[in-house]
DNA sequence: TTGTTAAATGTCATACTATAACATATCAAG
DNA sequence: CTTGATATGTTATAGTATGACATTTAACAA
């Protein structure tokens, strides 16, 4: 699958395909995929960018789904709590999961030009991470990992 | 090196190496370190765990050196941007660095339990993660990495 | 049906984090 | 001594996030 986000792709087929297995999986596990998690998760994959719990709210409140804080950050939890989203610590910003369903340790890269989201995945037990963690005797429990630069495409056009 | 932070050392000691590498490079580079900012760099020495800005701020305050937010900031950009502290985005506050000079991408290791954080390096040419940039051909020009989990003091004393 | 519980939502208030903007001060170089 | 660059003092405000409590909803047992 690779780095969705840098890369042409369908992505009315991506958006559905995201949300139908966010629905199957909340089915198999009792979760409820209330319609303002729903929506949110929608909002979310409109764009392979992160966007602020405000931004989200913004859209919340138009659709009359809802105007205070608290209604975007619940949803937010949710989906982060289960892996349909994740948070970039870097942006204070959240980004819809493209790696459904796979449980590794996230990666993301993020273009300081045109603010394009990509994520990737790796194992922590084959890279250097974990060795270094496994030397000092830490235990990990959850991992940030985000790196900042160029995209491909801004690599190209510096300017636009 | 290895992960200070979690293993015991003389303290006293590596604040003093810190701050003297820290005035040294600043003579070198042509950059003033200032009376607030090598305060700010001592309050971060003080402890192997992460400090948030008004942290910062109230005891700056207590010592007459500043009272509002900006003079926290000002201090604490200086320091990360020339390598003397870092940023830990994933509990928004900052923390001295403990391995001045190298210039390499910082790994974070947060306990959850006791708050202790400790640094570590690696190269980005020679791990996983240089490499899944390299083949989504994005340039890397900063990273965040940080580790969540139990440091070994915590996993053999869970209540403490 | 009714009562009970757990989960989700609505809402208000507030806490925490960070920066813009502008005035003032300091100091070295011309 | 004045100019320019850097640093500081201060006010105000923007941006991010959560606590707390009332209300609603759905599922289930009595």
């Amino acid at each position: 699958m690779g780095t969705l986000g840098f890369t042409p792709h369908n992505h009315a087929n991506c958006i559905s395909a995201c949300v139908a297995a966010a629905s199957r999986q909340c089915n198999e596990q009792g979760l409820q995929l209330t319609p303002v998690r729903r929506r949110v998760l929608e909002i979310l994959l409109q764009q392979h960018q992160s966007l602020g719990a405000y931004d989200i709210l913004d859209h919340l409140r138009e659709e009359g789904l809802g105007s205070q804080p608290p209604v975007a950050y619940r949803a937010l939890d949710f989906l982060v709590k289960h892996g349909f989203a994740h948070k970039i610590e870097r942006l204070n910003a959240f980004i819809a999961c493209t790696h459904p369903g796979e449980s590794h340790a996230p990666i993301f890269m993020i273009c300081r030009q045109c603010n394009a989201v990509a994520e990737t995945h790796t194992n922590l037990n084959e890279g250097k991470l974990g060795q270094l963690a496994q030397e000092a005797g830490f235990q990990i429990e959850g991992t940030v990992v985000e790196v900042e630069g160029l995209c491909p495409k801004c690599q190209d056009h510096p300017a636009s």
